[in-house]
RNA sequence: UGCGGGGUGGAGCAGUCUGGUAGCUCGUCGGGCUCAUAACCCGAAGGUCGCAGGUUCAAAUCCUGCCCCCGCUACCA
């Protein structure tokens, strides 16, 4: 059977989750689902990155242990992704004995073979800010950018992986696979990017300024900084490699008995350098095969202003689901952000895009469900036509070409036109019409047939981006479960039982 | 500064590679239908496709110049 292996980042456990997040994981979900759907046997990884400065910081602001603090969190961002109903299959903590084993074994594999040394790192320290700035950051005038203070020049020992030596061989491998990164303006920004020469990147932090991390195996003094720990998450959820493998027992399992390589790892276009750049070079230096894709989609904005904690402008996507359901909030996170531009969101947007969901779908459900009742005693009748047949098949490949690509939102457009052609037929066909005259009956049980059949594919096509809404609907339908793609067009229907429920999606009250 | 993306009816987008009556969704206006969640279906109005030149029988599409917007230009999460 195919595998599939998709990744969320693992999110920064300092702060609650937010519209940013979700819209990642859920993002992930819907292709999880759909791959799924294809009969593939999948792996959906997601989880928290405990360790790091930040984490130090506002656990001590708020009387707490770091580990108090990641508790916390953890306990918060599960239960989001209960409530947006997202199906992951792990969820990973770099606190974890395991991971912490990993990254240790990963580190050890890196220094034995010479990937890592040692030096002395120089900087500019904001005592303000609490972090380093480059040359370039603070000018001729030594000053911090964000807080406009002067800066100290410090130095520290550091351990650096030789992330250089890779360069090459990374450029070749983007050059050489079109695709590895979606969409393609962050494949342009990363090869703008790698024409600059690489510098080796500094992996570890003193104890003495940051304790809260993982010990370096070769240097018990210092810490492995906090990205280099969260990126090998993907590695440790794969199994590919084994806790406690040290030098002289690597502990790398064969890659073909582990989930190791990711398929995708989807991520916002925030964090694409550390995933397309640091990411597939300690890979290679740790001679593990890359990631097949790596998926960087825009951010939400609102008012022109990132929606980020410091803003204080976040939008609590849970407060969305109050008024218009979980269901209701995937569809409008999935069908308004083209993936690779930014979307900006609004109550207007978000209506606008509901009321499509529900009219154009919704309501097409309820009118045909209705009709079957009322015609036909509640019972799907055989199909003596082709009915829409040829736009099904059409629409199938369409969706499927769209997923395969990435473009969920364009996959969604779609499915929905499907809907949208499905309402057009109602009317061309006037089964109420059809319904007064006992002669054509057949042309009543071809119309009748052709929409429960349309939904059924329906249930299949939506079902990666409004899951419970289309079992809803399966059961309406008389079907046990929402069927899989390829069981969807082909799957026996006449003689199920319908039975309307509520509206899929109602309109709230306004 | 360098690299990349973009500027198309009120809004959001497609079309540009492979020149040939400017398309989609929403909104507005008019009509239709009655199975349905005041939903659905049909039709109409509305754009000199950022600006200026050029090539061509023909340019949103190709070429030149300019204007404006956005992203990236890494390493202490």
């Amino acid at each position: 059977m195919k595998r599939r292996y998709i990744t969320t980042p693992i999110y920064y456990a300092s702060g609650d989750p937010h519209l940013g997040h979700a819209y990642t994981t859920v993002l992930a979900d819907a292709l999880a689902r759909y791959y799924r759907q294809t009969g593939a046997e999948v792996r959906f990884l997601t989880g928290t990155d405990e360790h790091g400065q930040k984490m130090q910081e506002t656990a001590a602001k708020q009387g707490m242990t770091p580990i108090e603090l990641a508790d916390r969190m953890v306990e918060s961002f599960q239960r989001a992704w209960k409530d947006l109903n997202i199906s992951y299959d792990r969820f990973i903590r770099t606190t974890e004995p395991d991971h912490v084993g990993v990254v240790t074994a990963f580190l050890e594999r890196l220094w034995a073979n010479g990937q890592i040394y040692d030096d002395m790192y120089t900087g500019w320290y904001c005592i303000h800010e609490e972090r380093y700035w480059t040359e370039k950051d603070v000018g001729a005038e030594h000053l911090c950018p964000d807080c406009k203070r002067p800066v100290d020049f410090v130095e520290e020992k550091n351990y650096f992986f030789r992330m250089s030596d890779y360069q090459e061989r990374l450029i070749q491998h983007i050059e050489e696979h079109p695709d590895w990164i979606v969409p393609e303006t962050r494949r342009n920004e990363i090869l703008g990017f790698l024409k600059q020469p690489l510098q080796d990147l500094s992996i570890s932090r003193p104890k003495s300024r940051l304790s809260w991390g993982i010990t370096l195996p070769f240097d018990p003094d210092h810490v492995c900084y906090v990205w280099v720990d969260a990126l090998i998450n993907y590695v440790t959820a794969s199994g590919v490699l084994e806790p406690g493998g040290g030098p002289d027992q690597p502990g790398f399992t064969d890659p073909g008995d582990s989930w190791w390589p990711a398929n995708l790892h989807v991520m916002g276009k925030d964090i694409i350098t550390n995933h397309a750049v640091y990411w597939p070079t300690l890979l290679m230096a740790a001679g593990l095969p890359l990631p097949d894709q790596i998926l960087a989609h825009g951010w939400w904005v609102m008012e022109e202003e990132k929606m980020s904690k410091s803003l204080g402008n976040v939008v609590d996507p849970l407060a969305l689901r109050e008024d218009y359901g979980t269901d209701g909030v995937r569809w409008y996170l999935l069908r308004d952000m083209s993936i690779g531009s930014d979307a900006s969101y609004t109550p207007e947007r978000f209506q606008a895009r509901y009321d499509e969901i529900a009219n154009v779908f919704g309501n097409l459900a309820n009118r045909a469900i209705s009709m079957i009742e009322k015609y036909r005693d509640g019972v799907i009748p055989k199909a003596v036509g082709s009915g829409l047949d040829d736009e099904i098949a059409s629409t199938l490949s369409e969706v499927a070409e769209h997923m395969d690509g990435l473009r969920v939102h364009d996959a969604i457009a779609a499915a929905m036109e499907l809907a949208r052609t499905a309402n057009g037929y109602v009317d061309t066909r006037e089964p109420w019409a059809q319904a007064k005259d006992a002669s054509r009956a057949d042309d009543l049980d071809e119309t009748l047939a052709s929409l429960a059949r349309v939904l059924t594919v329906l249930t299949a096509l939506f079902e990666p981006v409004t899951p419970q809404k289309m079992t809803d609907l399966a059961h309406q339908l008389g079907l046990g479960s929402v069927p899989t793609l390829e069981q969807a067009h082909t799957i026996p229907l006449a003689g199920l039982s319908v039975e309307k429920g509520d509206p899929l999606f109602p309109r709230p009250d306004r």
